[in-house]
DNA sequence: TCCTAAAGGACTGTTTTCAGTCCAAAGTGT
DNA sequence: ACACTTTGGACTGAAAACAGTCCTTTAGGA
């Protein structure tokens, strides 16, 4: 068996685990916050209940979550109905002027344009409930009605909605984990509010699609929207 | 945010680590024995280098390989020019015969059907370099050419080959995962000759629709084979 | 024959992570 | 007012995982 570009390193070299515990669950929170999956103002489940989800320690998990509080990202209220809030006031974010990583920029383009009209479509073709319809159409509205302080959040919130409702775990962790690298990407280039009113009227597009049903047009408006961030990301690789 | 189907909780209760670092190693390092990353009789890297490049210590990796020597998976030698091996002689797995998990075989199933047909179109598309056609050949009569004891892993192989020809490292890191659970489902149902044959066929199918370049073709004949195992996996369902 | 290099084997002390326990704060209801 | 409950806060001892060092085996070459 060949070793060069091929043979057994890419999947045996890969780190087992992503770093030591603490960091790895305040990047986990940091992501969660970022996809807009606790928005502002939420409240996040008791640390011992959040801890034994996450599988750390309860000791591990107050490390993390204390130096999200000094990050400005948690707020902390002590006593019965306390709890710990994702804080109101954003955090300012500097943008990340580290310069972008072709290979990475295009790989996470790629595998985003396989997965999220797969799921737009499976969505469309899905029986979805009352519950369902107005999860996504609850997404729509806060997204479209976002100013572009805090839209990355509701974006990102949107696109996952729309793989939720296709019905497929797996295809929900997958958006979600990519959107997470695309994020980091947005980060280090400017939003325009141009994109922004392109974006809403093809998110639009996209529910309006999947809540009529009509699967091979909610394919193609992901497919469409998705080549805008394309561009945009690719404009900025030169 | 409504929190019943959908909100927060499908990103956020998934535990941050898979386990403790040692069951992980062990975990990991047989994947990539049961996907055919490492063939019998191939030698692992030194212990010193696959423990960096798994991101564990020495003493957690050895404490993983002690177990799998244990369990017959490998075998040590000492000395110069010694290492750890790939034992040739089959572990003789009995056939978990748990029953199957009607969710997870759908979401295995759904999720392969979206990224699998994906990769084989591109890796038609590309273009492909002399070495690349070369292990897609290799992978291709290892598989065609093996006996039903060891078919598994090999079959995975060429299905991983094919990912790896499409030039998107995340398409092969879903390929290599998804294979490594659908693998878990494969185990606890028998394997048939008769659809060695089919499936051998249909392998010839894809890798040659790949080397002339036509992906529409790739695509319907990684479709075609797929649901092959899709009505497979589906009929020890009931 | 002996030396050397490359590999596994074994040990030690330190840091991280954990489970468990108790304390302190702050609403709610009687 | 008072007790109760739910939450974060703090501590302790044990276990896991780590980095670093040295030992042992073995093949090849001087």
């Amino acid at each position: 068996m060949p070793d060069s570009p091929f043979g057994p390193s890419f999947s045996m070299l890969r780190p087992v685990r992503g770093g030591n515990a603490f960091e790895e669950t305040i990047e986990h929170i940091l992501r969660t916050i970022k996809l807009g999956i606790f928005a502002p103002a939420e409240k996040l489940p008791p640390e011992r209940e959040l801890a034994e989800q996450l599988g750390v320690s309860r000791a591990t998990l107050r490390d993390a979550l204390g130096e999200l509080q000094s990050a400005g990202y948690l707020e902390v209220q002590r006593g019965r109905y306390g709890g710990t809030y994702v804080s109101t006031t954003a955090v300012q974010r500097q943008p990340d002027q580290g310069p972008l990583d072709p290979a990475e920029v295009e790989d996470v383009l790629l595998f985003r344009s396989i997965i999220e009209p797969a799921a737009a479509a499976l969505a469309a073709k899905a029986d979805l409930s009352a519950a369902a319809r107005r999860h996504l159409q609850v997404c729509l509205s806060e997204v479209s009605a976002s100013p572009a302080v805090g839209y990355r959040p509701r974006d990102a919130r949107f696109h996952i909605a729309v793989a939720e409702l296709s019905g497929s775990a797996s295809l929900v962790g997958a958006v979600a984990e990519t959107r997470s690298r695309l994020n980091e990407l947005l980060d280090r280039i400017p939003l325009l509010s141009t994109n922004l009113e392109h974006a809403n009227e093809q998110h639009t597009e996209i529910a309006e699609a999947i809540l009529r049903g009509d699967a091979p047009a909610a394919e193609r408006a992901t497919i469409e929207h998705l080549e805008g961030t394309a561009s945009l990301l690719r404009g900025f690789l030169a």
